[in-house]
DNA sequence: CGGCTTCCTGGCACTCAGTGCACGTGACCA
DNA sequence: TGGTCACGTGCACTGAGTGCCAGGAAGCCG
């Protein structure tokens, strides 16, 4: 679907026709029971060619992700250093979603395929993987510089992720019907609750922010800070050292 | 190392002849330019023993991840059901890395041989794959019935894996020098200080400061911070700058 | 128009992972 | 002693993936 913006416009049409003779065999006979021989010999080829288009049996099943991969990471680079990192992979996420939706029908048919192939879903962690990497390092560039940001941007990249596939599989299995942004959307929303900036419930007028790791036994085991948004940051620091009885 | 509960209990002396002899030349020659007959000369046995005992070729460098898996499983399904289920699988995690720390010098060969191959680090995804996939069934079935809860499962299962990979790479990169319990258990520490307990409603008293240098023209222009004390002090500066609207 | 390069394609032979099958051997038992 | 069962082994075979080279179509140029 989407082609890289560094291809050139016109591709070849080999590679379409490699992608349908192989569809129309796995669904038929199955991805392990079709070998690459039968490939060629439905789509008129040599067998030297199918290899020259995919560097594997496997790649053939997942015939745009090298290009999705390349969008995301350039919509990543080019965002605007002002927007909220968990925001920003978040609309990245989004962005692979939308390849999918465009078309369900080719969606569904692999899923069903990557459910049932071992081989076929070992090779979609791989990647998946080099989403969720591309998502890390992102986040570690934007994080570099704050204590534990490596793990931070780890674990966000890892929930980000998850969350994606949860909702993407949900819509997959309904077959391709109903809306997948609104799915998608909510799993998101759950995991910029969890690490967003963005509080889930903003205080009635200015802004709130809650730190708690478990219950509180000891009322005096409780700091408030209150302040104005502008204050110096280095000022509102010092005061929180001070009431936390640190220096 | 720790072999499944139900194996017998003494093995045969071919499986560690031939990992022994498998590592012996991977980490002379490389891991794709080792044959099976290579290994298979090498440790002195017939070709088609290897393939009795490892059915691939990728298997024979994660010899004791089959076992683990299993010990893993075992645990959570033994688990008492009143101990929190954030808590749980994150002690499930150490219990992996227990696993890695029990040969520091064979997991940091095997780290090395899995980061340069990408055939290994491949099958090393789907091996994660399946840790990720026994503790997100696990919380599963402990948020069965909450809303989103296979959402939250998978989401948090996530969290912990890439927490606990993070920690543990950073562990392995040095040399295996150092404590990785410590490391592992900050990390697995921050997902359960997002995921872990709902954050309590503040409640009057304990300590209070604040900050005006001026009149206030808009309630939009206040922050405000609730705390435990007794939370770590980059969390607070990091909720800090996010509720102040910066990076 | 003829010769030239260049890119795309196809065919061939080869390596190597993985499998099915049959055979041999030793242990253990009736 | 005969039977069986588990384990190791050799052999032949399939199929993925690669290196190499030949042929053909398009383009540039003399």
């Amino acid at each position: 679907m989407s082609s890289s913006s560094v291809a050139p416009p016109v591709k070849p049409p080999m590679r379409d026709a490699l992608v349908t003779a192989a569809f129309r065999l796995f669904l038929e006979h199955g991805y392990e029971q079709t070998t690459v021989d039968d490939i060629v010999a439905l789509a008129g080829v040599g067998r030297r060619s199918f290899f020259r288009y995919f560097p594997s049996k496997e790649d053939v099943v997942f015939p745009d992700h090298e290009g999705c991969l390349a969008d995301m990471t350039a919509f990543l680079a080019a965002g605007d250093p002002e927007c909220e990192p968990v925001r920003r992979v978040c609309d990245a996420a989004r962005l692979v979603l939308r390849m999918y939706a465009e078309n369900p029908t080719f969606s569904v048919q692999r899923y069903r395929l990557t459910k049932q192939v071992p081989g076929l879903r070992a090779y979609e962690l791989s990647v998946v993987w080099r989403y969720e990497r591309a998502l890390a390092d992102y986040l570690r560039g934007r994080y570099a510089g704050r204590p534990d940001g490596t793990l931070r941007a780890d674990v966000i990249a890892a929930a980000v992720v998850a969350a994606h596939n949860n909702a993407l599989r949900s819509w997959l299995r309904s077959d391709g019907r109903g809306d997948p942004d609104e799915t998608v959307g909510h799993a998101l929303g759950y995991v910029q609750d969890a690490f967003g900036t963005e509080p889930a419930a903003p205080a009635p007028g200015g802004t709130a922010a809650a730190l708690f790791g478990g219950p509180v036994e000891h009322p005096d085991d409780v700091v408030v800070l209150v302040s104005r948004r502008d204050a110096p940051l280095w000022r509102v620091v010092q005061e929180i050292e001070t009431a936390f009885g640190r220096a």
